[in-house]
DNA sequence: CTGAAAGCGCTTACAG
DNA sequence: CTGAAAGCGCTTACAG
């Protein structure tokens, strides 16, 4: 038979008000009576019953987050920070995968379970803000990564694109190198990450005052190891080919190391090559990859805290754009001279 | 403000009883009464409240599926078939990662959110069985893929291993390789499918009349590319090397891939590959790969079907020993004659 | 600082 | 086939 605090307090001789005082951390118990009930609790092996508790304050403490696919390391490490960022409030996280398709991520928003989350942490692919707003009462949405075409109205947690992606780019730029080829361009406009990237990139370039080649840039299906190893293939067959490559992804770049591997081309002497988002791997591959390290748990941390933040403390305050840090992580495939 | 059973019934002009029998679908409903019903619960925009439902009925239909690590594509894509298959039952899965750390795994198994699932998917690496029993009031378990040591009396739904290991063995004998290698084998009694898996190639090689040769086995620390890299290498460095390898899952045969690739060595013509798991990336990869492909749909609709049965039909029934289907995936990593 | 009591929204015997 | 009512286990004004 399950605990209930009515046993709890029969058992240490006081009123039910009062177990559930001690076992909230009331402030106003004396010490007395809270070591007493403390007692009972453990010797009952007392478990609260979630169900009522939230029944009675109307909140059940899960938050849902969704992302396109949980195949994708990155969104494996971050999802892992989220849970962890999560629990930290006290909060359990339900994972949904959307597969970026926009059916899916309109489920999730409208509520899979519907009046069963307290809030949603959502990296959307290809929902647009509007379709968000349709929704009557979806619960607190806080943005994470992706943003939603114009006119968003949520609160946004991200790194700052731009700057990553210029300073990735410039880094190429400081090693000597002249043709910047990008794999992971946007293919359409909707690729708002890849977009907000290429500007970094484009920026970068003017500084340096490096003309934009758009042969070297390469747009991609899906950000996969397969996707970047053919984009790769096609940059090694211009004439000139690139002397250096910043693919949008880890994936892609390990797709195009594989490439300059089976071609013989060395690196980073004849191709410098940079990813995008650190994930495991990059540190093991060979030669290991440099690339923009975001702070996956600054992320997290930001996103969560910004939705308990719309949960309880202010559901109406005007939407915010957080940025978490980002670094340049140096490795193997940009360092040494070139050939 | 939220709708309530009371609201939809007095819209209705009916009692809450009724209303609530047509929510439930219960049988015995006029149609008028359920037509009127169902017009008010729609106008109404009626959502249950599912902490309600829950403290009522003792039931949240919340799963927990604890998994090693996400990160890995096999483990993704289970997840992801375990998903689809609870929604099925009308269960929404839990998913939180374990990281095969003994503490981890018992931190869930003994209910990070005590009170809170009906029911846990399981995929131990370190934990042991007496672990399990110790744990008071722990919920319905049922072990997915991996078992725990000995005496287990909890379901188990897994592919049988040593058929399928036995069965990609052979098919690399009939293409008339002697020299077997495997990569992946135990590094210890506890990694318990890895042992099974050897036994399927020890079966293989004695039905082959083929003398088992240890420095063919080769263990590895993790089921990463980097360790099937490194340990083909390894293998290259023999005299006489391997003509065929076996690795115990798909990213090591990925990896070994890429071994093979760097050193020039042609696949399948000098050296045969086979992998385990049939991630999706051995379709795409170059050569495609080889593999056992577990049917991961059987295997997740297996695993909730016995997990549902255990719930509310037969909790104390007598355990299962349950197998799904695997097949063998021909691709281009054993196509093709020996050089 | 503590107790008695109401009520969150639902399901389910129990009547009729 | 439908209704009135109890009760799941908790939190929280309201008294004292």
């Amino acid at each position: 038979m399950r605990v209930r605090l009515k046993d709890v307090a029969d058992h240490a001789g006081v009123s039910v008000k009062t177990v559930s005082n001690v076992v909230n951390n009331w402030e106003y118990v004396t010490d007395a009576t809270r070591e007493r009930v403390q007692k009972a609790l453990d010797e009952l092996g007392y478990r609260p019953n979630l169900s009522a508790r939230s029944l009675r304050t109307g909140r059940t403490n899960l938050i849902a987050l969704a992302l396109p696919r949980l195949h994708e390391p990155y969104f494996a490490e971050l999802a892992d920070c989220v849970v962890r960022a999560a629990e930290d409030h006290g909060l359990t996280v339900l994972i949904s995968q959307t597969d970026g398709r926009r059916e899916r991520e309109q489920q999730v928003v409208s509520g899979f379970r519907p009046q069963f989350i307290d809030g949603l942490l959502f990296s959307p692919l290809a929902l647009e803000w509007d379709d968000l707003e349709e929704i009557p009462g979806h619960p607190p949405v806080v943005l994470l990564g992706e943003r939603l075409a114009a006119g968003g109205a949520a609160d946004h947690v991200a790194v700052d694109n731009v700057a990553a992606a210029q300073r990735a780019t410039q880094h190429l730029v400081e090693l000597g190198r002249k043709r910047i080829a990008v794999i992971g361009a946007p293919p359409s406009k909707t690729a708002r990450t890849a977009s907000l990237r290429l500007e970094g990139y484009k920026r970068a370039l003017r500084k340096a005052r490096i003309r934009l080649d758009k042969q070297l840039l390469l747009p991609v299906n899906q950000l996969h190891r397969a996707d970047g190893a053919a984009a790769m293939a096609t940059l090694l067959d211009l004439a000139p080919p690139p002397d250096a490559v910043f693919c949008f992804n880890d994936l892609l770049a390990l797709g195009a190391l594989r490439t300059l591997q089976e071609r013989g081309v060395a690196v980073p002497s004849e191709v410098a090559v940079i990813g995008f988002d650190d994930i495991e791997e990059s540190r093991f591959c060979s030669p290991s990859l440099t690339t923009i390290s975001p702070d996956k748990k600054a992320l997290a941390g930001l996103a969560v805290a910004a939705l308990v933040q719309r949960m309880s403390v202010a559901p109406d305050a005007a939407p915010q754009e957080l940025h978490a840090g980002f670094e340049l992580v140096e490795r193997e495939s940009t360092m040494g001279r070139r050939a």
